[in-house]
Parts: structure tokens; C-alpha cells; sequence
RNA sequence: GGGCAAUUAGCUCAGUCGGAUAGAGCGCCAGCCUCCGGAGCUGGAGGCCGCAGGUUCGAAUCCUGCAUUGCCCA
């Protein structure tokens, strides 16, 4: 258990016996300054109307209750306007260790989630043309987020939803055929509305290869569905390596013909209208969206009698929900933030609580290189795709700059800056972190330096300020994995290990290990390193970063 | 015109149920290599937390208005 576990504990069990109510507001956490203790809790505060009392007089009597019992405090003070501080007993740091070894990989992980079902979607770029580099912010936020509710007790399946119907496959079908027609020698020209990617020349190069000049014999229909086909093939297999390379695995790609095709997006448009919350309008269909809070009713069938997108992604959610998940994720493209209220709206038209759905909205990313802005444009075909960005900076540099961030902020991506092998970018100091506990390990083994074996007679020699600073970060880890989860937050996890190398480092200028005054102090020195490895190790898993040995 | 978000050190950013003297990195200045990895460590300067009101024991955090920026919708 750790120490905020420890004092909630007790100090509820106080409250209890004071017969006071636990207010939901009551915080313990390490407090800014070292002065006030290793954790310090504002209830009294809190309690002080329901108690009658005073906020100081009230500490007074927790504390005098508590002392007696809490055998793992040192000592309990009363600062300030009645803040409770508590200094924990060296012991109760230096057994964190035992449960660390003993843990390994799981030691962080808890059962917040109760196994909950939750379904997260992310990424679900339009298999229109290759990933850029905004897409792979909402990757790397997805798949650590996957990673980080796993390790809190969630389970999570990942999907990818592929709009493979609609318009634009069309516009994709019709661009690839231009540009196959002109390696035929027909001079004609891309429209406008076309995409004017390089990539569809490659794509109409593979068609060549398959057909010659063939399809030109074609209807021009049956022509196009090759192309688009063809296409769609080229470049969704394209996003798959691009997805692998940077570290993200979908369970599941869910299509959206699929739904039509099944018929799923009647069902549910005559679901609506069963619960008279669809009605038709100037020969459209509308959803009663404002019913749930949604500024103007939304259409689902246009009078031409095609179905619009947001028909199609309430029949997907409908679909998501039927397969058994409590809580759906969804990650979008900040671009797309306009749409979250009516998506709110159908899932309670769905019966479903609005909370169900979780709408992470991504910032698009601002893409530099040395202080000037690189233009980006989809349609334009002038960006820098997300597999040229890993290949120049690395999959670890940039999936940590992602990740520190909130997903939320505008986020400036220097492509010089991010290459340095500096604190510009932070995953080489935790890194960094790892591998030097790594290479004294090595060296150890070189010198016949072998673990002892009995740990529990070594641990009271970790007691100088700098072994109770790394041992009471590694106690919080699974509170920031927690915090990181209930938040959607995987940037919690970022900063924490920052801090944890932190430590290490000036652990490592200050302390020698190898060279420790007596065998035992080595021993003990060593046993600390494993366990600062082993949360580092771990931590960096969460975000999708390698742990190297050597750098 | 309406809506969503953002605004914290020169720069990039944390600070998520309101808590004690607001933090980190970069950059700048000054130091640390007889020693396990210097991709490191120590110290210093640097702030009207966009502005103005309000709520209370207490506000960067909550409420209202305004300003600026980005995005979405007509």
C-alpha cells in the first residue's frame, strides 16, 4: 500500500469515528514544500462547518486520535490554516523496494478500471492518402492511452473506423483514373476537387503494371471501381506499415461499407424514428439532435435520399455499444470538434448516458523545421508525411514530444529541435536514465559485484535525503498511472519520469554505487537501481518508448 | 454573426475535483571531470499566471465581462 493509500485509510477510519461524512474534496498529496512533510491533507478544512470547530482544533484531535495507531508516521503536524502534515518513518520508504523486485512489470498496475469494457477509437484517417504528422499525434495518444487503462484495470479494444463509403472514395477513384489515363498518353488534367498527391502516380504506376493500357477498353465505371479499389488497397496498406513502424497496432478496422451493407444505418435511422426522435422535413430526414443539447437538428437522409456521414457514425456507435462496451473513446482531429455535440446527442438518443462517450480532441500539429513553419495541405499534396517525420527524428523522439503535451494545446514540432540529442527532447534524458542504471549492472557483473541475498538487512542503509527522494517518487507511480487514466491523460506519465531521471541522475553524481564505502552499502545501493529501472522501464512501456540498455 | 478551445519566465510547456513562497526544460550567467556513462550534476538571474470585476478562510484554477490567437459552422 502506498503512503496516500495509507493516511486515506486512517484518517477515514478517524472520520468515521468522529461520526463525520468523508467529503469527496478531501486531498492528500506530497506538498509543494518539503517543510510540511512527505504528504499533507486539507480536511480539517473541509470538515470544519460539519464539525463545529475549529479547522486547527479539529487537526488537533485527528492527530492525537491517529498517532497511536498509524505505527508507519514518524510524526504528524498542524501548519498553517489547519493543514495535517505527515513525515513517514523511513521504513515505510525502504519496504517499497521488496514490493517493486518482487512485482516487476506489474508493479504500478492497479484495478481502477474493474475491468470495465472500453472501446477506444483513434486515428480513422480517410484511406485518401498517407498519414501525416497530425495523424500520428492522435496515434501515439490513442495507443498510449490503450496501454496506460490496460495497466489501470480497463478492457480495452482498439478499433480503426475506415469511411471506405461515400463521396470522397469516389473523388479517390476518379483521381487515380486521371492519373492512370495519362500513363496511357491521355493528356488530361486533374480537377480542382481532385487529390493531387504524388502518391496516386505510384498507384496508377501498380494499376499499369497489373492492366497496361487495358482498362481504357473498359466502361469508364467499371474502369473507376478498379482504380478506387486498387487505390483504397495501396494506401490503407501503406497507413498498416506506417501504424507498425511508429508502434500502434488497431485490434479491430471497421468499415463502413460494412454497416451499410448490413443495413445497420436503417436499423438504426428506424430506431430513431421508432422513438420519435427522427422526423422528415422538405423530403429529408432529420435527427431531433437539439432534443439532447445540440444547437439545431441534424440531417440524416438528404432529399437526393443518400445518407450523410453522422448517419453512418450513429450506426457505428449504435454498433460499438452493442458489442458490450460501457465507455466508447473517441479520438478526433481538433478539426472535427464541432461534431462532438451532435455525437453527444445521438448516444443519448441511443439511451446511453452522455458520459459514455469520451471525445479526445487533437490540436493539429504545427510542423517547423529550425523556426520556420513547413505549409501543410492534404489536398494539395504538400505535406510531410508522418513516415518521412519518424524516419528523420526517430519513433521514441517522437512519440514522447506527443506525448508530453496535453492533447488539447497547440502543439509547435521543430524538426531540428526534436533530432537533438538534448533536453529539447526529454526521452534521451529518461533514457538516458535507464541505460546508465544499465550500464553499472554491467560493470557490477565485470566485478563479481552479485546481488546479496538478503535484501530486507540491506534496506535501513538507504537513508540518506537522496534515497528517500527516489523511493518516495517511485511510491506515487501508481497514483500518476491512475490520474493518467482517469484523465485520459498519458502527458501525466511524461512529466513523472522526467522527475524520476531526475532523481537518478543526481542520485548517480552524488552517490557512488560500486564504489560505496562497505559490500553492503553496494549491495543496497544496487537494489534501488533495479527498482528505478524497473519503474522507468515500465513507465516508458506506457508511452510506446523503448528502455535501452546502451545508447 | 454564432460556437469551441487557447492565453503561465525571452522560447517550448506542466500545474485536471480551489490550498501554504507558481514549476520544468531550453536559452543566458557562474561552477563540477584522479571516481560506476558529462546525452550528466550544482548554483544564479528571469513572472501583473492576457485584462477587469465577482465568489471565500484561501483563486493560475470556479463565475461574469472584455482583449488577442487558432479552429468549426453559416
Amino acid at each position: 500500500m502506498n503512503a496516500g493509500n495509507y493516511i486515506h485509510d486512517h484518517l477515514k477510519d478517524v472520520a468515521e469515528e468522529l461520526g463525520l461524512e468523508w467529503p469527496e474534496r478531501t486531498v492528500i498529496e506530497p506538498p509543494r514544500e518539503k517543510r510540511f512533510g512527505d504528504l499533507a491533507c486539507n480536511l480539517t478544512m473541509l470538515l470544519s462547518r460539519q464539525a463545529g470547530q475549529k479547522p486547527v482544533d479539529l487537526a488537533q484531535k485527528i492527530k492525537s486520535l491517529l498517532e497511536p495507531r498509524a505505527d508507519k508516521i514518524d510524526r504528524i503536524e498542524i501548519a498553517g490554516p489547519g493543514f495535517l502534515n505527515f513525515h513517514f518513518k523511513a521504513s515505510f520508504w525502504q519496504e517499497l523496494i521488496p514490493v517493486i523486485i518482487r512485482e516487476q512489470e506489474n508493479f504500478g498496475s492497479s484495478g481502477l478500471g474493474k475491468n470495465r469494457k472500453v472501446l477506444i477509437e483513434f486515428v480513422s484517417a480517410n484511406p485518401t492518402g498517407p498519414l501525416h504528422i497530425g495523424h500520428g499525434r492522435g496515434a501515439a495518444l490513442g495507443d498510449s492511452l490503450t496501454r496506460i487503462m490496460r495497466f489501470a484495470g480497463f478492457d480495452v479494444s482498439t478499433e480503426y473506423y475506415l469511411n471506405d463509403a461515400g463521396r470522397q472514395m469516389d473523388v479517390l477513384g476518379h483521381s487515380t483514373w486521371v492519373r492512370y489515363q495519362n500513363l496511357c498518353g491521355r493528356m488530361i488534367s486533374l480537377e480542382p476537387e481532385h487529390y493531387q498527391g504524388e502518391y496516386l502516380k505510384d498507384v496508377a504506376g501498380i494499376i499499369f503494371s497489373k492492366h497496361a493500357c487495358s482498362l481504357l477498353k473498359e466502361s469508364e465505371d467499371q474502369a473507376m471501381d478498379i482504380c478506387r479499389e486498387t487505390a483504397v488497397q495501396v494506401i490503407l496498406d501503406g497507413i498498416r506499415e506506417d501504424l507498425q513502424h511508429f508502434g500502434v497496432e488497431h485490434q479491430h478496422w471497421f468499415s463502413e461499407k460494412s454497416l451499410l451493407e448490413k443495413q445497420e444505418v436503417q436499423k438504426t435511422l428506424g430506431f430513431l424514428s421508432s422513438r420519435d426522435l427522427a422526423y422528415h422535413h422538405e423530403g429529408a430526414l432529420w435527427f431531433k439532435s437539439t432534443l439532447f443539447g445540440d444547437d439545431k437538428d441534424r440531417v440524416l437522409r438528404k432529399s437526393d435520399g443518400s445518407l450523410t456521414y453522422f448517419a453512418s457514425d450513429i450506426a457505428y456507435h449504435h454498433n460499438k455499444y452493442s458489442r458490450g462496451f460501457e465507455t466508447l473513446v473517441d479520438i478526433w482531429g481538433a478539426d472535427h470538434h464541432g461534431y462532438a455535440p451532435r455525437m453527444k446527442s445521438a448516444v443519448q438518443a441511443l439511451d446511453r448516458s452522455e458520459n459514455s462517450l469520451q471525445v479526445i480532441l487533437v490540436q493539429l500539429v504545427n510542423l517547423l523545421r529550425a523556426g520556420s513553419q513547413i505549409s501543410m495541405s492534404t489536398r494539395s499534396g504538400e505535406f510531410v508525411t508522418l513516415r518521412e517525420v519518424m524516419d528523420e527524428v526517430g519513433v521514441d523522439s517522437c512519440r514522447f514530444i506527443f506525448l508530453s503535451r496535453k492533447s488539447d494545446s497547440h502543439l509547435d514540432f521543430d524538426l531540428e529541435e526534436v533530432k537533438k540529442k538534448s533536453m529539447d527532447n526529454p526521452v534521451f534524458y529518461v533514457q538516458y536514465a535507464h541505460a546508465r542504471i544499465c550500464s553499472v549492472f554491467a560493470k557490477a557483473e565485470e566485478r563479481g559485484q552479485l546481488p546479496g541475498s538478503d535484501p530486507e538487512a540491506l534496506l535501513p542503509l538507504l537513508k540518506t535525503p537522496e534515497d528517500l527522494s527516489l523511493l518516495k517518487h517511485l511510491d506515487v507511480f501508481q497514483d500518476m498511472v491512475e490520474a493518467a487514466a482517469k484523465n485520459l491523460s498519458p502527458h501525466h506519465i511524461s512529466y513523472y519520469l522526467q522527475e524520476l531521471a531526475g532523481l537518478l541522475h543526481r542520485y548517480y553524481t552524488v552517490h557512488s554505487v560500486l564504489n560505496a564505502a562497505t559490500p553492503e552499502l553496494v549491495q543496497a545501493r544496487m537494489l534501488l537501481l533495479r527498482a528505478v529501472a524497473r519503474v522507468l522501464k515500465t513507465g516508458l512501456n506506457l508511452l510506446g518508448v523503448h528502455a535501452p540498455e546502451k545508447m
